[in-house]
DNA sequence: TTTACGCAATT
DNA sequence: TCAATTGCGTAAAT
């Protein structure tokens, strides 16, 4: 290993660097100033030199940047490089802004004309090297590999993102490529580099090139005895020599180049502080300003030789007698961190930690915790609560007390950005690197760590999102999470425990059914054609449709022409008379439904667990809007619209001890949100009527008496109604209701002619969120929307019509989740034995306990009508059955 | 084995 | 060229 006393240089690839952070976080669409200044690569870059400075400690720093897209080889070998896409607008200009950043940070950054970044970086290297220091080289270009000795690494970022850089030595190289590194450019020769438009040896890859390598070390030499290789590899060999030859005088690097700055001038110098806060102030980076002037503080403490990063504590393992005495020396205003440690999941433990101090309690000392973790006045911090809640209520440990879920705050504040896990969330709360088990890790690193420490860095994540949701800006989003979200978490995982009995037998007959007709039509398709296809194949479907039968292209998508259900029923309608064609449109047709049906059958009998019920999994933050979505299986998509597929439900049915099923739903809630939130006095009568909704508003659209509304007309109000709160226009309004354009603008011009509040509604709701950058629910769900001034007319289009939704999507998601609260609580104040088991968006499923039916009716009904008070009412319909079909009312 | 796409199911 | 989801199968990339 590297000799600790030298003095490190780290050497960086700007350019390439920047752009890596550029496309790892441009579709996060978080980082735009209000005038609308792209900082992605500025955001990224700097965070991960922060990261690199303080992981490395690096006592020499120098970033080196492209000129332009033009050097010395570009002028041999003008395809150098081309053939990349265009820049994207949004990124130029941001290497100048980077480079305004570094200059204020003190930190030297160099060109040179007709060269390229990584010539500099070589050169760099090859003084530093020379001068006696570790040479960290810092580059997305895997040229760079050649530069690596005893004192030279390569720091290369892994396929996604700038986030994780793998450490290139000489070992290291080997491992993956099987060459040393100096052999490295001989190996790129060969295979060639399609990032830089250099095709290699047809035939080639890294295992052939390899071998050659290992036999005669360079492109020369291989050359020399080109003919001795036999086979296709060696005949394009001796084809293509001159590719070999040319590429690999492209990419050696030159290592002489004479710059205006040495290693020596390159030392880390404090930021200028002034410089510092006008850059990043003017790119509106708050917490990275702060970042980039704590850097000479931490520099000051590490010269002092004290800890730069705070440390984890040490765990103590607890016997159950020990537990209370370590609980009662704890003090946290947050409430403890929590991990419960499952191994093959099972539980296997709890891990706490306070800020200062950190435990772990294996399963056999649990019972000294047991009164602790079911204390109604503690609080607790998990990441992802509910599946640890699951997990320690099936060991038989209840968890009571308010219940946070760094996971849940971080999708409130960020519902576009989810942390996939808790080292996820280290990562973007905390900006340091949480150890985990990672099998590709090319260098193993430390060990993952263990609950008591994960509890230690749950309760740190939450310290920083707690922080963040106290601002005042964040008042309303606070109040969501205090009041609907924090206490939903144990609702939930109380349904998913509960789980809803399956009546097996009804999936398997109907599977039978299905798996027939599937055969069926089959063989009907392919008796019509002549010969068999996959027809679930749309690239094969394309070929018979187009090619062999010759009809009409369909509509274009991104690799050919839609088989969807809708274009197919286009094409069958386009064919006069029977004939092979339209019989195989309909056998295909009816073979996709019964297929699919079948396929969502086998997992549904996939996913009936031991006690005959199916436990799906809510995801709280799942949907941006607020809505909670469903996995594992998704039982919020179970087939209703076709009698076949309502056959499902009837296999949905309530458990032994349960009297029946009982279904809730709210009656048109998001038309009701729209008109409370429009103010549109028309609908809010309409509601207040009390009549049937499409009905009166079809009456004023075509001027007739309600009772003169002929059901075409009721259905083309009732279409408009839906369409409007997701934005459809003329085209979408004309598709669906099979019109044309023109009938279908009059529709829509008639509609807000009565119904003109609602109009003007949708429009200042987007005129809001342009101007404020977000959207908000009654209750004060926020959700951002960056895109809503992009230059991109298809962006900014989608964002408008997801930004007039989400008021309305998210306002109904909230009055469900309250709706919850109160049932939930109501149920339990009452004592009842039945239980909520499922929730489909409008929808809440219940199993009745015998006796019960009256008061759960009541309370079902009390509590969702009240779950918010609307300038109209909140209608609720009950229904009642065996199983979920017939409780449909 | 992983990734992108097309398709289809719900509210 | 209609919002929010989950999930399957195919085909291509690895």
């Amino acid at each position: 290993m590297s000799d600790p006393q030298k003095p490190t240089l780290m050497i960086i690839d700007g350019h390439s660097l920047a752009f890596r952070a550029f496309f790892a976080l441009v579709q996060t669409g978080n980082f735009i100033t209000d005038d609308g200044q792209h900082t992605e690569a500025v955001y990224g870059f700097l965070s991960m030199m922060l990261r690199l400075l303080k992981d490395e400690e690096p006592t020499h720093l120098g970033v080196a940047f492209d000129v332009s897209r033009t050097s010395f080889r570009t002028a041999e070998y003008a395809e150098y490089k081309e053939g990349r896409g265009e820049t994207p607008p949004e990124f130029s200009g941001q290497v100048g802004l980077l480079q305004n950043a570094l200059t204020a940070m003190n930190v030297p950054w160099i060109t040179k004309d007709d060269y390229e970044a990584d010539d500099i970086l070589a050169t760099l290297a090859a003084q530093g090297a020379a001068q006696g220091y570790r040479v960290l080289v810092v580059s997305g270009d895997r040229d760079s590999f050649q530069l690596i000795d005893d004192d030279v690494t390569v720091l290369y970022p892994s396929a996604m993102g700038v986030t994780a850089l793998k450490r290139y030595d000489a070992d290291a190289v080997f491992e993956k490529y099987k060459v040393w590194p100096h052999q490295y450019p001989e190996l790129a020769a060969l295979v060639g580099e399609k990032a830089d438009n250099l095709p290699g040896i047809d035939k080639v890859g890294p295992v052939t090139a390899a071998k050659w390598i290992a036999q005669w070390g360079t492109v020369e030499e291989i050359l020399a005895h080109a003919d001795e290789i036999k086979g296709v590899a060696g005949s394009n060999l001796r084809e293509q020599s001159e590719r070999a030859r040319r590429n690999r005088r492209l990419n050696a690097l030159v290592r002489d180049l004479d710059l205006p700055l040495a290693p020596a001038d390159l030392e880390r110098r404090g930021v200028d502080a002034t410089a510092v806060r006008e850059v990043l102030g003017g790119l509106q980076m708050r917490t990275m300003l702060d970042r980039v002037l704590k850097l000479d503080d931490a520099e000051a403490a590490v010269a002092s030789g004290a800890e730069s990063r705070i440390a984890a504590p040490d765990v103590l393992t607890l016997a159950a007698s020990e537990v209370d005495a370590w609980l009662a020396a704890q003090h946290t205003p947050l409430g403890l961190g929590v991990v419960v440690d499952t191994v093959d999941g099972e539980f296997a433990g709890i891990g706490l930690s306070s800020a200062s101090a950190s435990a772990y309690i294996p399963a056999e000392n649990v019972d000294g915790l047991r009164s602790w973790l079911a204390d109604e006045t503690t609080s607790k911090v998990f990441f992802d609560a509910k599946r640890q809640l699951k997990a320690s209520e099936r060991a038989g440990l209840a968890i009571r007390g308010a219940v946070n879920d760094t996971r849940v705050m971080a999708g409130l504040l960020n519902p576009s950005r989810v942390p996939a896990s808790l080292a996820d969330q280290v990562l973007s709360a905390l900006e340091e690197s949480m150890p985990v088990s990672d099998p590709n890790q090319l260098v193993p690193e430390v060990p993952p760590v263990g609950a008591g420490t994960e509890a230690w860095f749950v309760l740190r994540v939450a310290d920083a999102v707690t922080t963040t949701l106290a601002t005042e800006a964040n008042a309303g989003t606070r109040r969501v999470h205090d009041e609907i979200e924090r206490p939903l978490t144990p609702v939930l995982a109380q349904m998913e425990l509960t789980g809803v009995a399956i009546d097996a037998g009804v999936l398997a007959r109907q599977r039978e059914v299905l798996e027939q007709g599937a055969d069926t039509y089959r063989t009907a398709a392919f008796a019509a054609i002549g010969h068999e296809v996959n027809l679930g194949s749309p690239k094969q479907l394309q070929t018979v449709l187009f090619d062999e039968l010759g009809l009409p292209p369909t509509r274009k998508t991104k690799t050919g022409y839609s088989t969807d259900a809708d274009s197919l029923a286009d094409l069958l309608e386009k064919i006069e008379e029977e004939n092979e064609g339209s019989i195989f449109l309909q056998s295909l047709l009816k073979h996709r439904d019964a297929t699919k049906l079948k396929q969502m059958i086998e997992t549904l009998e996939k996913s009936i667990a031991a006690d005959g019920r199916i436990h799906t999994t809510y995801d709280q933050v799942g949907a941006a809007t607020g809505r909670i979505s469903s996995n594992d299986p998704n039982l919020q998509n179970i087939p209703v619209r076709s009698d076949e597929g309502r056959r499902i439900r009837s296999a949905f049915v309530s458990g032994e001890g349960f009297e029946s099923l009982l279904t809730a739903d709210y009656s048109q809630i998001e038309m009701r949100i729209m008109a409370h939130l429009s103010g549109d006095a028309g609908l809010i009568e309409a509601f207040r009527a009390g009549e049937d909704l499409h009905r009166y508003v079809g009456s004023h659209v075509f001027g007739v008496a309600p009772e003169d509304v002929t059901a075409a007309m009721r259905n083309k109000v009732k279409a408009m109604s839906y369409g409007l709160a997701y934005g459809l226009g003329p085209f979408g309004l004309a598709k669906q209701l099979r019109i044309s354009q023109a009938e279908a603008k009059q529709l829509m011009a008639d509609y807000f002619e009565r119904f003109g509040r609602v109009r003007d509604y949708l429009r200042d709701v987007v005129q809001q969120a342009k101007s404020d950058g977000y959207t908000e629910t009654i209750f004060g769900r926020r959700r951002p929307f960056p895109d809503l001034n992009s230059p991109n007319r298809v962006l900014r289009d989608n964002a408008e019509r997801a930004a007039l939704n989400s008021p309305i999507q998210g306002s109904a998601a909230d009055i469900m989740k309250i709706a919850m609260l109160g049932v939930a609580s109501d149920m339990a104040d009452a004592g009842l034995g039945s239980r909520m088991l499922l929730q489909v968006h409008d929808e809440l499923i219940f199993e009745i306990a015998p006796g019960e039916q009256e008061k759960l009716e009541e309370i079902v009904t009390r509590r969702m009508s009240t779950a918010a008070t609307l300038d109209v009412p909140l209608t609720v319909q009950i229904g009642r059955g065996p199983d979920w079909d017939a409780a449909a009312h």
